[in-house]
DNA sequence: GTCTATAGACGGATAGAC
DNA sequence: GTCTATCCGTCTATAGAC
């Protein structure tokens, strides 16, 4: 049976990927060694290459392999929302709990990795390794597309480039808020709420909160001459 | 005259510093190597560990040079805002202008390097690297004990944990806005419109929105049942 | 204070036996 | 697919002449 000989393959990948991942969030690409990670996993150096290549290969393979769950789930949720309003524009708040509670939930699943990724992920965006940003940017672009179609059939009134950096601001709130708790409980001594239900409650009322707020005078103001050129 | 002998020695320091300030941004600190920082500032390798000893420290003065001024201005900017209270609890709006419009302003000084500093800066509150986490702390201790004492006494009704996460919220949707920008620019194409005060409005908007918003269901479940109790 | 030269450790990657 | 052994480059840090 090919079973037994080629039991141990598949988890071998796996027990590779895994190791990188937490060794990745934990220390950061560069300060992570090959050498660490086959011996977090059990597995021999060379493995590494035989299975992935190069260092860079395995990096974009960690990624690749939940940003594919996670961003097919992201869709999934914004179309559910799309089917449900049958036609009309989705809510804004709707579109924003399609996006931001499937980041959620993942961050919160502590079995199956998920929650070590999302950690990863929120400081990754602003990696400045200029592949990681490229594969970044085209695993997102399907999803960046739809999320921000959305946002702008269900805001017609508001420049679009307002909602760009509104969005813009609402990830770097959640990537902190998964990301960065290590640095606030630094800040500021105990921080020992870590339930992600309320978490999510509490980043929920933020977020929509700043993306109701009231559009910023210059913007308003050229709105206004808009309006009466037309 | 001591002039001539050692005219080129706190300019060589500096030069130092500014070259190591910019390749870290760029590149993040364990890709920056020594001899990088060295070829840029046109200073010897060896001229490092003679000013600084080690690259750790090199990295912690980096951060010192700049943290301590910044944090000075913020400081006497709640102060400034404290005084023309008048003894009464400081506006929340007022109290977050302070912080995040010295930040603000601070990114947009190009000139003397401001800008690479805070956008290093940003990327840094999710730095893995452990002495860099507990020297960022160091100094902010004196910073956020002031800010979070103002919050706490312009929102008493407010639960402290709930000031501390959208302070949280707030640091993040701000550091994507200034360390983070690439990231976007990938996502969505063109962000051309990058002028410093239009930021500040945009950014101000959405932070104020998000503080101002109602407190999570159950966070406001919490308060009544308190109430009834007393 | 500044330089050259180098020690000494560790990095990614590969060749080739099994 | 897995292993050992090794190449070769780069790193930080330092010794010691000037």
């Amino acid at each position: 049976m090919s079973e037994t000989t080629h039991k141990q393959t598949p988890e071998t990948r796996e027990r590779i990927l895994d190791a990188a991942e937490g060794l990745f969030m934990a220390h950061g690409f560069e300060a992570t060694s090959m050498r660490m990670i086959t011996g977090m996993a059990h597995v021999n150096l060379a493995a590494v290459n035989y299975h992935f290549g190069t260092k860079d290969a395995l990096i974009h393979e960690v990624f690749r392999r939940r940003l594919r769950d996670l961003n097919r789930r992201r869709l999934a949720a914004l179309s559910a929302e799309e089917v449900a309003a049958g036609g009309a524009p989705v809510k804004p708040s709707r579109i924003v709990e399609a996006f931001f509670g499937v980041s959620i939930e993942m961050a919160s699943d502590t079995q199956h990795g998920g929650a070590t990724f999302m950690r990863l992920l929120g400081r990754t965006y602003t990696e400045p390794n200029e592949f990681v940003r490229k594969f970044l940017a085209e695993e997102y672009a399907e999803v960046v597309d739809r999320f921000m179609g959305a946002l702008y059939r269900a805001l017609p009134d508001v420049p679009r480039e307002e909602i760009l950096w509104r969005f813009h601001f609402m990830m770097g709130a959640m990537s902190y808020a998964i990301a960065g708790t290590d640095a606030l409980q630094l800040f500021a001594g105990e921080f020992d709420d870590k339930d992600p239900a309320r978490l999510m409650e509490r980043l929920m009322s933020f977020l929509l909160g700043g993306l109701r707020a009231p559009l910023p005078a210059t913007t308003a103001q050229h709105m206004e001459s808009r309006r009466n050129a037309a």
